[in-house]
DNA sequence: GACGTTTTAGACAATGGCGTCTAATTTTAC
DNA sequence: GTAAAATTAGACGCCATTGTCTAAAACGTC
């Protein structure tokens, strides 16, 4: 039905040679099957095929199932944090244009951090197996979602600094503006559905505005944008 | 571990007799082990321990696993929606105290809707088996939250007509005002962990204050609560 | 107290998945 | 080309689970 890849298709960019093909293979198709069937619903029979790789290969580069199954979460965990941290370097730092910023930024956010893949693994995972796996995922609340807010609140002090919003509890201020973008979009994100580019902008626009009308100077806002309430209407 | 009730404790207030009761014991019981386990983890031998009867029992009133597993969902549903309509109807309506009776809603609507029991159901199970059964959860999915929404952005509209609160897009504010109710007590929320008392008063306090930043009348604002300023800073 | 219904415990076959093993085959390294 | 390493297909034992069946026990009602 869904057209899968072949690993050999799967595996963009360096081509890793030798074991490591399988290896990242295994753990692909492995991140694709837990993800659908949960720990206990997955089988290493239909990992195996998905993977275009005999069982025993997985029992040769994993013990057990658990073994298979952590490797797995560690691997999308990293992706993961790699690619927040990634989307957090391009928070926008100059106060011109800030709406328009902020809103790229937001789309950046969750298109690549929560509505995508890696994103929706980790919010099943979490939920089904977090409390089988406590130390597991701890660490991934901590680096991940814990340091993005420690990050954007540190990003919003400084625009605050400078001027450009006024902001009475920074790490407050952060969670809402994540909140705040994915209102829009949280049946969505519940479901595991991708969200089209227009759904992205207008749900980051949507957020930003109210975050600014929030927490922007007040005459920066109808100073930048004074057409904006007769836009919106439409 | 963690002491679980006897069934006969489990179910409050009017004491259904006869086939009834074991009926609810089962619901009670399957809905709390999918939700640990998932459709695939659970075990129907598990489920009869912990309803403290016999798997026969379960056979005689659900023809298979999966027959039971939809009812589960079904009664969990109801149940949730019925809670949600229940809050629903506190929504304030006068506009004196506007903050106070706004966090005591959100409140409320975190509480009962969103943090209990039947709450982390839905989310954890839709998740992991709305795929499988997809027009399951569709129904649950438009009579709850969406009619949620419906129902919120119309209250808003309310509130707007009597110049409480100066929106422009009732159905973005109605999410918004969700979003940032849950902003605090994300991390909780997807671990399935229930909040205190004073995390949900202190987290529905900060998003309504957010929320009327954005979507309160100015005048009236500042002239509710001067010192609110000061007072967000300790 | 007697009768019909419901529940119970346990046995049972069937199924399917896990993890091991082996022997053959392919791939890689030199 | 050859030797070592990795991979494969398939068979295998083991165990857990599902769903059925049966005979005994408990229950409720009259």
């Amino acid at each position: 039905m869904k057209d899968r890849m072949t690993p050999a298709a799967r595996m963009t960019g360096h081509t890793q040679r030798g074991q490591c093909a399988k290896r990242m293979s295994i753990l692909d198709s492995a991140a694709d099957v837990f993800c659908r069937q949960g720990f206990a619903g997955a089988s290493i029979d239909e990992i195996a095929a998905v993977a275009c790789v005999s069982r025993q290969t997985i029992y040769n580069h994993y013990r057990e199932k658990e073994t298979l199954f952590v490797a797995v979460v560690e691997d999308v965990m990293n992706r993961a944090n790699a690619m927040l941290f990634s989307v957090l370097s391009t928070f926008p730092e100059r106060a011109d244009d800030l709406e328009d910023e902020l809103t790229a930024f937001a789309v950046r956010l969750n298109k690549n951090c929560i509505c995508n893949h890696d994103g929706k693994f980790l919010r099943k995972l979490v939920q089904t197996e977090g409390e089988r796996y406590p130390h597991l995922f701890e660490s991934w609340r901590q680096q991940g979602p814990g340091k993005l807010i420690t990050a954007l609140s540190a990003l919003f002090a400084r625009l605050a600094h400078k001027g450009a919003l006024v902001i009475d509890d920074f790490d407050v201020a952060a969670r809402q503006f994540v909140a705040l973008g994915n209102a829009d979009l949280q049946m969505m994100i519940l479901l595991g559905a991708t969200p089209t580019d227009e759904e992205l902008e207008k749900a980051a626009r949507n957020a930003v505005r109210t975050f600014l009308k929030a927490y922007g100077r007040p005459e920066a806002e109808q100073a930048g944008h004074p057409s904006q309430l007769a836009a919106i209407s439409g």
